[in-house]
DNA sequence: CGAGGTCTTGACCTCCCTCAAGCCTTGTGG
DNA sequence: CCACAAGGCTTGAGGGAGGTCAAGACCTCG
């Protein structure tokens, strides 16, 4: 947990994407140093959110984006009926909002799920460096890309698989994420509850827990509540021969 | 289908998004005449493409984004084991390949379901273009934003709702888009198979003809194959109170 | 320590899938 | 223009994966 744990003094806590341990992973990705210091320009300063507590909902006026420092959201549509659907996780190095561009409103609610950190980026200004910064640009348009794409395996995951091939593509997608992140890809903490992955991979909260349970018996997993080891990887990921890319 | 019918000399048959009948809807929205004359001299002539042929196929290289000009396009994704997945619908005024800008290939196949037109926009051209018009940069923007939040109402549709619910949704939306062309809202062609609509959907082709039958009992639309006629709008629409916007 | 949220597990049920048969539509070649 | 094949559609019967309802155990946090 070195983000959470990184001693800085007080004056210094300006975000700044040039020295970020997450700059590899979020926007400034692909940006030489001197573009990166105008990007530090523009980023608002570490926003604390804590947890249950909504970073925008659906339906707020679009002025920023914002990037995941540290913790954990999800993001959520709402039917009409009241129906909850969780469209996605989002972890450190992530970017929230890209769904209020459209008509500058944001189109789900983004909800900490922990006690979290994000850089907001003022969308105006954001736009107004990028059109200076073609590499930035361009970096948009792949992060707004890859949404799309991401999104198409979920469609994958909803349409074509069965429960347990669901959870497992989700076990294995988390697992992958925080490898990149430096954490262990085989024992790791859920953020969300046993609904809120229900409700991301279309099924019922009993659902999941049952499925843990037999996953657990096949001796291939070991949950403990919300903390999860991945014993068996390779007899998992026989179990999901398709789908990819969700988040 | 006066789009189709037009009466052009032959030499004229170079694309004009400015005398385009699809201008409101396309590319171009939000542009003024100066601009689109811009976007005329990079965009490719029209281009045929036969019913069943692709557009292009998943893994090829990105070089060009399209927009179907006149015809009916799926869009698909693969798993690994050979499980097919449509992700889209695409008709006139519809921007396809969006999805390729994350790296460089297309993430899809589009396949066209009868005989097409497209405009093909040069990726290269268009970025550079796009850098010179601002306007132009928040469009491509806003047309991406718009997918992901399209995507969003799918997801709910997969993940939340029952069957009717979800073949209801499906030809609200298609109705709405019909409208939108200036065509009839309560009268059109389904131009994709059982099987095509049950992949989108998340259910089987059995279950897609049961439930039109169903409907059809209740009076509330009128099958016969592919030609659909809805004729108790209101009931139906009673049906459906959640999910927004897919496509 | 108690209350409320979360998780597990069981029993039952339902919606949709699977398998199957037959009809209809469309396209192709004689 | 007809005949036939092949793909597409409809409908039925039966079964199973996952939903629903319910009860109790387990956290966790004020």
């Amino acid at each position: 947990m070195s983000i959470a744990h990184e001693i800085i003094p007080v004056q210094s806590l300006k975000a700044a994407c040039s020295n970020c341990s997450l700059r590899e992973l979020c926007l400034p990705v692909g940006l030489d140093m001197g573009e990166m210091a105008q990007l530090d320009v523009v980023i608002d300063q570490r926003q604390p959110i804590k947890r249950g507590e909504p970073l925008f909902r659906a339906g707020d006026p679009f002025k920023s984006l914002y990037a995941v420092r540290m913790g954990f959201f999800k993001t959520t549509v709402l039917s009409e009926d009241g129906r909850e659907q969780v469209t996605g996780f989002h972890m450190a190095g992530d970017l929230i909002g890209l769904d209020a561009l459209g008509d500058n409103r944001h189109a789900c609610t983004a909800l900490a799920l922990e006690d979290c950190e994000v850089c907001e980026l003022p969308y105006h200004q954001i736009e107004e460096l990028a059109h200076k910064i073609p590499a930035l640009t361009r970096h948009f348009y792949k992060l707004m890309s890859r949404e799309i794409v991401r999104d198409q395996g979920v469609m994958m995951l909803l349409g074509n698989m069965r429960a347990e091939e669901r959870l497992v593509a989700f076990l294995l997608n988390l697992s992958q994420r925080m490898t990149a992140r430096g954490f262990s890809s085989t024992n790791f903490v859920l953020r969300m509850t046993r609904e809120e992955i229900g409700s991301y991979l279309g099924m019922k909260l009993e659902t999941v827990s049952r499925t843990f349970s037999r996953f657990q018996a096949e001796g291939w997993i070991a949950v403990q509540g919300k903390q999860i080891e991945i014993v068996d990887l390779p007899s998992i990921k026989q179990l999901v021969s398709g789908c990819t890319g969700l988040k």
